[in-house]
DNA sequence: CTGAAAGCGCTAACAG
DNA sequence: CTGTTAGCGCTTTCAG
């Protein structure tokens, strides 16, 4: 493909018989030009077609005003709506994103934070990947001078700016709210222990079931149910078994509360009369199963706004006394039919 | 925040008293270096935590290994989906993606591509937005000498690479499917007809009748039945005619075919028996409704995949005789409940 | 195989 | 207010 020879701003002070210098001012409308030459020379960027190369502009200024952003899939309503929440804001500033999949692989997120930082981006926005184990790479995000930012998915023990849903207090919410329904032997299907949000929604569970008194049944706990088939196994698996539960709450995801309602369908076990269902992600299509799913609604679009806000709110903040702020969504529960015994 | 002093290849040239020219071959494997110098720059770059700096490396060559996608939203399940695509593509190659939303609002999509413009992408893929009337912002990207893809809604008249999907055979497919099911009357929820995909379903319904010498009714055929809701309001509009539509095909999305069919349970006529109901996109959800809906589904991430191949094949290909391909995919007929009345 | 030197396009001192 | 100059970090000729 041949690249056309682009107007540079030197062509502009030929043609004008000016210094590239004054050029340069008066498209960035620095005060220091007088007004009719800064007329002539948009004027006749304007008519030259000049676009400016921000590569170079970037280069010599040092800031790209590019954010970059990974997430394990883009394709995924959670992270899809959090990115779209976050361009809503950085769009306004000005600011462009760049933006990558991990495919929940930590080796695959390694490169892209080797990708992102060799374009010098001016902030990194990041949820983890489910094999996370070794938070080396985002030490050297911050080794670089770059900011982070780290939602939802976060390596705890790390020091960055955070954006975070309580998870463990609406996972908490939605079991209370299952036991006030009636339902006393309900089952988790959980999600792998090194993600903080997993970790934090299984201890929303056992809160509940300590403050009402319940005992903790291993054998209703079922590890890495985290998508509609695994949701569907486990629970086929739980209601197979001698004492069956009589509620689940898919603190995975409304995928797995997907599975475990077509099980329960398919075996022909009434829901919400003889098993409440609750998952978690407010996932659209909770909202038209038969019957409609209880879940969480994670106010998605509002954690991505909330993301790239903190991000500017620390760029233009006293740089002496900075502090690594860490804000906190509440999630939401959403009761639908599946939960609803009375 | 403080951006501590990066380390250049200046700094690696100094330290080994060699020439950073010698650095930066060694760097980009070129041919011309030694294997022993070569390992030993890899070795202290490494050690010094040496990144480069792709700003600067892309000012010096013109390519900056990016390639820029502008869409109407992001978290929309097609556009998730498409991204997702060529994002798998694009990170084997080692190119990056810069994402911009148009928000369906024209306005906004020149300025995408001002800002990807003025970033030198190597590539600028887009599906128009809603409102789209004036392609001259995607002529001044030819003219500016980058490649530019179009896929799905795409502006006809104006000669670039496309990605399309055979919209017209897709609709004329599931109408005649619908007439073999026995439908008579079919009615059809219409998009804006400035955008290809829409006037191409629309074609196909039409070409279904003609096909099986059904009238055209025009008060079946209702405009800018987009969403859920309008496709709701034009569905108890249909179902209050005199003689009202024993079909409904949402040629727009299946968010219109789930409007229809919660008026037709909402007013206790039966789908598919009294009422089918086709969608188009194969959004999840369409499986789980209740019955479930017949759709089209039209292998969203493969597109993805192909606009990225297109672009790499379009590359490497002889620059002289160089035309603009057209691809265009078969989307396919997913039969559900919502149509089968045999 | 290695070194020297120029320059991508822009911005930002510093002078005037 | 405008011009001069240097340089961001890299790649790429051209010499040697």
């Amino acid at each position: 493909m041949k690249q056309p020879k682009r107007v540079t701003i030197y062509d502009i002070a030929k043609k004008l018989n000016l210094n590239p210098s004054s050029v340069s001012r008066a498209l960035n409308n620095s005060a220091n030009v007088s007004t009719t030459t800064k007329q002539l020379i948009l004027k006749t960027a304007e008519e030259m077609n000049y676009k400016v190369n921000s590569v170079a502009a970037s280069l010599r200024t040092g800031n790209n005003q590019t954010i970059g952003v990974i997430v394990p899939h883009i394709n995924q309503n959670f992270f899809a709506n959090v990115i779209a929440g976050i361009e809503e804001v950085t769009y306004e500033m000005g600011y462009n994103l760049v933006i990558c999949q991990s495919h929940e692989s930590a080796a695959r997120e390694v490169q892209c934070v080797n990708t992102l930082t060799n374009q010098h981006v001016s902030c990194i926005i990041i949820s983890v990947s489910a094999d996370f184990e070794d938070p080396g790479h985002l030490e050297s995000i911050r080794k670089q001078g770059i900011p982070l930012i780290q939602f939802d998915r976060v390596a705890d023990e790390l020091d960055t700016m955070k954006v975070l849903n309580d998870n463990e207090s609406a996972a908490m919410e939605a079991v209370c709210h299952m036991i006030k329904e009636g339902y006393k032997r309900i089952a988790l299907l959980e999600g792998p222990q090194n993600l903080n949000i997993f970790r934090q929604r299984k201890a929303g569970y056992l809160a509940a079931l300590k403050k009402y008194d319940l005992p903790i049944i291993p054998e209703l706990i079922v590890e890495n149910a985290w998508t509609k088939e695994l949701g569907a196994t486990a629970t086929r698996k739980l209601l197979n078994l001698s004492e069956p539960p009589d509620a689940i709450f898919a603190s995975t995801s409304d995928f797995a509360a997907l599975g475990a309602l077509e099980v329960a369908t398919e075996m022909n076990i009434q829901v919400p009369k003889q098993l409440g269902i609750c998952g978690y992600s407010n996932e659209s299509f909770t909202e038209i199963t038969n019957p409609s799913i209880t879940t969480i609604d994670q106010h998605s679009i509002l954690m991505g706004k909330t993301i790239a806000q903190l991000y500017f709110s620390e760029l233009k903040s006293d740089v002496s006394n900075h502090k690594n702020q860490i804000v906190t969504l509440k999630p939401e529960l959403i009761i639908r039919k599946s939960t609803k015994r009375h």
